[in-house]
DNA sequence: CTGAAAGCGCTTACAG
DNA sequence: CTGAAAGCGCTTACAG
């Protein structure tokens, strides 16, 4: 049988509350009844039973607030239900989420809703930061006052969120230009198309795919586009780039615009070419059916969802802190016949 | 505020007690009662707060008897890692696990230990079970004694067992399928390395692969050879299968022996071919490493391992039926820059 | 058949 | 600073 608190409290000779205090480091304990207790649970190997603690939670429950960018986003569709899979496993030991929708590129819209929770006083904050000082400013304010901030999906830096979780861009571009280099059997020209220059995402998978290429003396990269994750203007920029060059042999889709770009594609009946993308939507499992596609990269969004909530719950709930400041999700590869 | 069993009670006017009888189809409760506490229940959309229910099974624990081939195979290691994880989780509500290791091939050893965790009276099974007869009707037996079994990695036919948790062998196969076409550009020879033609796992795994192929005419199989999932007999056969055919651009292993595999290939300066493999294991990482693998697929066993107890323990505590009869672990295809 | 009470392990509000 | 009691939701052994 496990050691609990009426144990170490018969053996200590106080009472259970007592040893509640000092084991939770709560105030109005002698030194010397504190030490006596320290010792005992010590030395009896003591470790809380979570679900003697959840039950006496019950009344006072966990909130957690959650700030999700419009969820016209596939990839945020996914994020959110691997959220609601963490709250359906956690919701009996008190646990509540607050789902606020955003724009995605609206900071003041995004500090709106930290300040509501602010104002609930929320346990933990899930959100996709935005990189402006505002949001910085607001998080380590709602850190010093005891609310935990968890980033996903994208990071704010300096600030005191206690963790990340997300996509190791850099892995995740590798990975693309590994996948290339055997489609393409070390030898080819590639084009690449980027969401936008000045998108830090977009360059550090990027630069990964690049620190793969550039070590094979075969394969150029022989033009790189921004089609600003729209697709009419990756319809557009593809065009553009197979008219000037003639000999492609691979493209590296590193953002969004997947659809605009695959009609140009098919228009081209370039379907044969060495083809990379990111993420598995409707579009690029169709795309990846018809054999457009060759690959495609995950970031395991369901899972990723789960890990935040997960995260903040256990830190939260047990005071367990993340074991790294940057919690990687698993980089998945897919093609036709995995992907589900 | 959730429903709770108090407020049912009062409801109905019955006592708590009562009401627990009803909601868990104890005997002992008049028709005209049950029949009132039922209908409560419902309109109030009853669920019961597991936790409450853990806390008072704490003097009762769930007990699952895992069954592990020799702990040697590096596959078997992380499958009980998977174990380990799932027992951290969910040990707070009670969940003990007692592990026995036996020899993979022996079917008398594993029905002994069947036997042993028949007699200690535990409240499930996980066993990876051997396709014989004695093995399925223990199994049937067991069940028969209100004791569920969960098989994994490997199943047994027409027993009563609760769910397999596996790989779907034959989409494995397809998966390595398409790898090689876009490896070889759907063209080129393939030499296919199996452990046994008599092993349903090798064969499915082998028809999956041909079912890709097979539609593309300019990619061949030129011959498929036994190992018997030895090193030294892969080591050889390989030899043997290059010898023979001067023009092969790839290779599928199907089952172990990698590593005698790879000493052929090296030996022969065949790094460049198209190579394909199953499970990663430290030979696995090097060979990829090195650029002798292109892929290998992996079933998740961390994952499986999990599963195999998130499922029993669910069925057992929380009387949660799964939703298939054959759960499919997720098929991954690692490359260099994504094995971990 | 039914109810009242005790207990699982932990926390808290209150009395002293 | 310390203890006794009540409570979280569910289950069970026992009395009637």
């Amino acid at each position: 049988m496990r050691v609990t608190i009426k144990q170490i409290a018969d053996l200590a000779g106080v009472s259970r509350g007592t040893v509640d205090k000092v084991l939770n480091n709560r105030v109005g304990v002698s030194e010397e009844v504190k030490r006596r207790v320290q010792r005992i649970a010590n030395e009896l190997g003591y470790r809380p039973n979570i679900i003697g603690k959840a039950l006496s939670f019950q009344k006072r429950p966990i909130v957690i607030g959650v700030v999700i960018p419009v969820k016209s986003n596939p990839f945020f569709t996914e994020i959110t239900e691997g959220i609601y899979k963490a709250y359906e496993d956690f919701k009996d030991f008190g646990l509540k989420i607050e789902m606020r929708e955003t724009d995605h590129l609206n900071s003041q819209e995004q500090l709106d809703v930290l300040n509501e929770f602010h104002k609930m006083k929320v346990n933990g904050i899930a959100v996709p930061a935005l990189d402006d000082t505002i949001i910085k400013n607001k998080i380590n304010e709602l850190v010093s006052d005891n609310i935990q901030v968890v980033t996903f999906a994208s990071d704010i830096h300096n600030s005191n969120r206690l963790c990340f979780v997300g996509q190791d861009l850099y892995k995740s571009g590798q990975v693309a230009g590994v996948l290339m280099a055997k489609l393409l059997r070390n030898k080819g020209n590639v084009a690449i198309i980027t969401g936008s220059f000045n998108m830090l995402a977009h360059n550090d998978r990027i630069e990964g795919f690049q620190s793969i290429v550039d070590t094979l003396p075969d394969i150029k990269i022989i033009d790189i586009v921004e089609c600003l994750d729209e697709d009419y203007i990756a319809h557009e920029v593809t065009n553009a780039v197979i008219e000037k060059h003639k000999d492609i042999d691979g493209f590296y889709i590193a953002a969004a615009g997947i659809k605009g770009f695959s009609q140009s594609i098919e228009a081209h009946n370039y379907k044969d070419k060495a083809i990379i993308s990111y993420d598995l939507t409707e579009t690029t499992k169709v795309l990846l059916r018809n054999d457009v596609i060759d690959f495609t990269i995950t970031q395991e969004p369901i899972e990723q969802g789960y890990k935040v909530i997960e995260l903040l719950f256990e830190y939260v709930f047990k005071g367990i802190v993340p074991k790294e400041d940057f919690i990687k999700v698993k980089i998945r590869i897919i093609t036709k016949e995995n992907m589900d």
